[in-house]
DNA sequence: TGAATAGTGTCTGTTAGACATTATCCA
DNA sequence: TGGATAATGTCTAACAGACACTATTCA
């Protein structure tokens, strides 16, 4: 880690916004810093890059995500690069930011893996003072993830891997923060030809039961256009 | 300039993909790189970051745009953060990118101030190879202006600041590759209030005249949410 | 008056929202 | 059979593409 402060030295870090829903409810991951500055403080997943371990920006968050929270989410993109001399105490740096989407069967199976984890699920809509400039980073996340939301099947991420029509449209409304017709939303996501059922596969309780459906295989890679498969 | 290479040393740059009208086709400016490594061959204009003048990503772009090629552009915005191990022969290094447009106006007057800065037009489907991976770099500028141009007012910076309808319509078509009909893209900026007549300003030769617009005041900021207003 | 470009009007097929209806399960 | 949720159908108003038409200038 860098002591000395020559004219030439800029930090580089890696953060992330790791969104989630719990309780039907957009949530978002957040971890006590360890060290100075802002230590005991809130903040975004984060940390250097490791320029031996890390073959690029994307396999640094990875990195970074898993070492703090024992979280290997299945979707993760960049969400914008905030670089200034103000943001952090030590000096000009560079926050390579970006934003991830976990479902609760991996969130679930993280936490039971090692739960000594230091992370905290916290509302969208109550996110508290962060360190840094990273209540920020977390707006634009949250915008982010909304814009991109009304044009693909992002919010499906936040799903188990299977799911019922009724959980992804309510998936897609908590999100967006809107309702949405129930039929026009079927429509839609229909003859986008996204979704494909998973035969035989219903689950209901008293009442008729719902089919399962689940992302097609080559959908998942049209969201990624900019990014590198996941290791 | 880094000339050691310790573990935590990270080089960051700044480059820019910048985009103009030329015989009504558009263009990227790229130069000739003076100093090694891929001395003497096209690449974007870039640089390092320099954290004693630079207060951010921005203004480290503005900066070294305007010393490779003297031009200010009007409009500038954050593209991705190309950042990994193989990118540039000296080591791990972070690429700000971003991508900008200039008119004509602003490009040949940078040209007549300072005829020296070695800077071309090169048509976008004509790029040559490119240093280290700015290829790369420039096709995601491209793809990106096209997608923002589907919803926004992006191809006006390519305009001087007073244009004809027919002006924007046949912009638009270039920048996006595609034929538009004339009425429809007409009564689609009507309703989306963008622009405003500049009053008894109209031009034209053995025809028709046709009235002048300008992108209305507000518009311009709000194509910019996540960026702040150029200095 | 004709050439040339500016600008408007109309028709039509498609789509999204609102809401009604039918379907299928369990108790 | 009734309660509950799943899934589909219908009506309508708004919209976009295609294209025809009118308007205005100069030579």
């Amino acid at each position: 880690m860098p002591k000395t402060d020559p004219d030439w030295t800029i930090i580089v870090t890696v953060d992330v916004v790791l969104f989630a829903l719990r309780d039907k409810k957009l949530h978002v991951v957040l971890s006590r810093r360890p060290n100075e500055p802002f230590a005991g403080q809130w903040a975004l997943p984060g940390g250097y890059v490791h320029k031996q371990e890390d073959a690029d920006s994307l396999a640094a968050a990875l990195r970074v995500l898993r070492s703090k929270t024992g979280i290997t989410p299945p979707y993760l993109e960049q969400l914008y690069s905030f670089a200034d001399g103000a943001r952090d105490p030590r000096g000009w740096s560079v926050s390579l930011s970006n934003f991830a989407l976990v479902d609760q069967t991996v969130l679930a199976s993280a936490q039971a893996a090692a739960p000594g984890f230091g992370f905290d699920l916290v509302e969208v809509n109550a996110v508290p003072r962060l360190s840094f400039d990273h209540n920020r980073i977390f707006d634009v996340a949250l915008k982010r993830l909304r814009d991109k939301s009304s044009y693909s099947t992002l919010p499906c991420y936040l799903l188990p891997e299977q799911f019922t029509f009724a959980q992804v449209h309510e998936t897609y409304e908590h999100v967006m923060g809107v309702a949405l017709d129930k039929s026009a939303f079927r429509r839609k996501l229909t003859e986008m030809d996204v979704l494909e059922e998973c035969k035989g596969q219903r689950v209901g309780g008293a009442h008729r039961p719902a089919q399962l459906f689940k992302v097609k295989a080559d959908v998942a890679n049209r969201l990624r256009l900019l990014e590198r498969p996941l290791a």
